[in-house]
DNA sequence: AGGTACTGTGGGAGCGCTCCCACAAGTGAT
DNA sequence: ATCACTTGTGGGAGCGCTCCCACAGTACCT
């Protein structure tokens, strides 16, 4: 009988029962001092860590998640293939900010890709085990079946990079919109008057935001918006290049350039230059995401900069409330949020 | 009664138990089912399975874990800080591998940076925690407690890249000997005769090994080691430009060089050409690793290439192993295994 | 006929925790 | 003295699974 299921033992790791034997109290009590609950009485609590350290009792992941219904992880869903996450900066300074955010909780982040159909499958099985407690996605598209199977698994989810104004996941963003205006603001008060725009895909939000940022400068300045000045980009070179021509051919006249992204102004440049047209002395270009082109293109580009590892902090910070939230049984306290965070324009050479 | 312990259901999810009352059978046999036991009559089988789809029915994970003493999750270790991680292309070829392996496994992988002592002491706890049944450790430092640590616990582990002959943790690695001894057998073969190798650390095993590898191939094709011909170099560029001009003063007369990586083969590249030296018409040169630096140098470089991906596999092939060997209680089959992987060697214009 | 073996199955016990009810003891208002 | 709280505590019940023992049924030897 008192060799009955000794089976697993984990390895020979104390458990709860054990350190409470040692300090002498009852199981309920040593579960009360490990979570940090308040009431227990100063003496016991310093008799049950005693425990704790002599046993060198750490507790049971599974028995604690089977008990409670809670996983304390999180998951960073990415839903692209796993290069292009090397590639981008942008993944990186997420990923710099989630962690540091997480490194104080005892929360697990996991990386998952979902970049082909294959891994998708598998992230939906891995939802609806509830392996997560809530979930991170950086950069929905539009169409993304995703955000629909986490409010049906009623999984709390933030998403980086709202899909519209009405977005109804809880989100975070940076401030497009003040980032536009504060660049166009910039170029105007360099006494630029004729500020051309190539804007990002038009189905992103954000690139959307930047043109409304972009138009209300202008009009803030009492310029009005020449819609000449405006063209349509998609965040590469080569719609840079295409934009940039097609600007210079309908407003030769025009004195600076708000380009979507840094990769488009890279496009937008070489144009530019081939038009004889110098940076700045010209046309002032200002670019979008600061990234390493920026610093190392000749001009140095002046450009916006989004506080990234800022907005994977508050992505997180938003994620454990709506965690926290869903817990005490059914009733959700507050709204859906929005974070949006500032941007800051850096000014080099070029503007 | 009823309505006792409500509490959790984990948002209404079926249980084993449910499963086996719609079809009819017993929890020990959904159990046989799901965990594809052997030990069960096809028409059994069946019935489960159709109650299965149509409950919908995932197993709990937390339960299971509890039950079994298994977490099905392993650890990938990088005792690196994150930046490292990002910009070494050896990280993302190892874990696309890694990530392939074990996509038709129920595994699920962890990224675990411990770049930093913070991060090494929440890895050690995690550890001591059992969250993981394995750990895959890319690339230990010859000091590292964290072997010592893995075998207190008695956590399977294999590690990239054996820190001696004698390495205890169960190791892959690539051909380094193999890899070098082809390199300057080409070298040989196209004629050189006076080859020169720069080094790499030599406190790293796989260093040492490229250097075995070189003396052989001189010998096993007559020729005489000459000690001056070697020169010691750290991995880096600075490391190559200082191991090429102290070559050069040695031996000018030297016709080819080996060098450790391709990095520091871009090193001592700058000095060959500084010194008047054409490459390969006077000094034939071949790196290692076959990098995005090889491919982009003028000329292109010849390099040995390590099939990282392949690596990876090889290390999720050798842990898997391990765990279900340790699982049947006690004792072990199987001695610790070490698994090298060939090289190839990518012939381009610097040879 | 009796043994011995194997196959397939049901279900008890137990994994280590959290939740919550019960209750003792103390505190203050009535 | 009584009631009504509050604070601190113990421990039962239960989370959903796996493991393993027990046992019925069948098959194949002596």
């Amino acid at each position: 009988m008192a060799s009955h299921g000794v089976r697993g033992r984990s390895g020979g790791r104390p458990t709860l029962e054990e350190v409470a034997a040692r300090a002498g109290v009852g199981r309920g009590t040593v579960s009360r001092v490990i979570n940090g609950s308040p009431r227990v009485s100063d003496a016991t609590r310093a008799a049950v860590q005693a425990a704790v350290a002599e046993l060198g009792y750490v507790p049971n992941t599974a028995a604690r998640a089977l008990a409670a219904n809670r996983t304390d992880a999180i998951a960073l869903v990415v839903p692209e293939p796993e290069t292009r996450f090397f590639a981008e900066p942008y993944f990186s300074d997420m990923l710099r900010g989630v962690g540091a955010e997480l490194a104080d909780t005892q929360m697990q982040l996991l990386l998952i890709f979902a970049g082909n159909d294959r891994e998708r499958r598998r992230l939906a099985e891995y939802l609806a085990a509830h392996r997560v407690d809530g979930v991170l996605l950086v950069s929905v598209h539009a169409d993304d079946p995703l955000p629909e199977l986490l409010s049906q698994l009623e999984i709390p989810a933030v998403v980086s990079g709202p899909r519209s104004a009405e977005e109804t996941l809880t989100s975070v963003d940076s401030d497009n919109y003040g980032g536009a205006r504060a660049a166009v603001e910039h170029l105007l008060g360099r006494g630029r008057t004729r500020v051309a725009h190539i804007t990002g895909r038009l189905d992103v939000y954000g690139a959307r935001r930047r043109v409304d940022g972009y138009r209300d400068a202008l009009r803030a300045a009492g310029h009005e918006v020449d819609e000449l000045l405006i063209e349509s980009g998609d965040f590469t070179e080569e719609g840079g290049r295409k934009a940039m021509s097609a600007l210079l051919s309908r407003r030769p006249d025009l004195d600076a350039v708000f380009a979507g992204s840094d990769v488009t102004a890279a496009g937008a440049r070489q144009v530019l230059r081939e038009s004889g047209l110098r940076i700045p002395e010209d046309v002032a270009l200002v670019g979008y995401d600061d990234s390493a082109i920026a610093r190392h293109m000749d001009p140095p580009l002046t450009s916006v900069r989004q506080p990234i590892d800022n907005m994977g902090r508050a992505m997180i910070d938003l994620l454990l409330t709506e965690i926290s939230d869903k817990r005490p049984s059914g009733l959700r306290r507050g709204e859906r949020r929005h974070a949006v965070l500032p941007t800051e324009l850096v000014v080099r050479a070029s503007s």
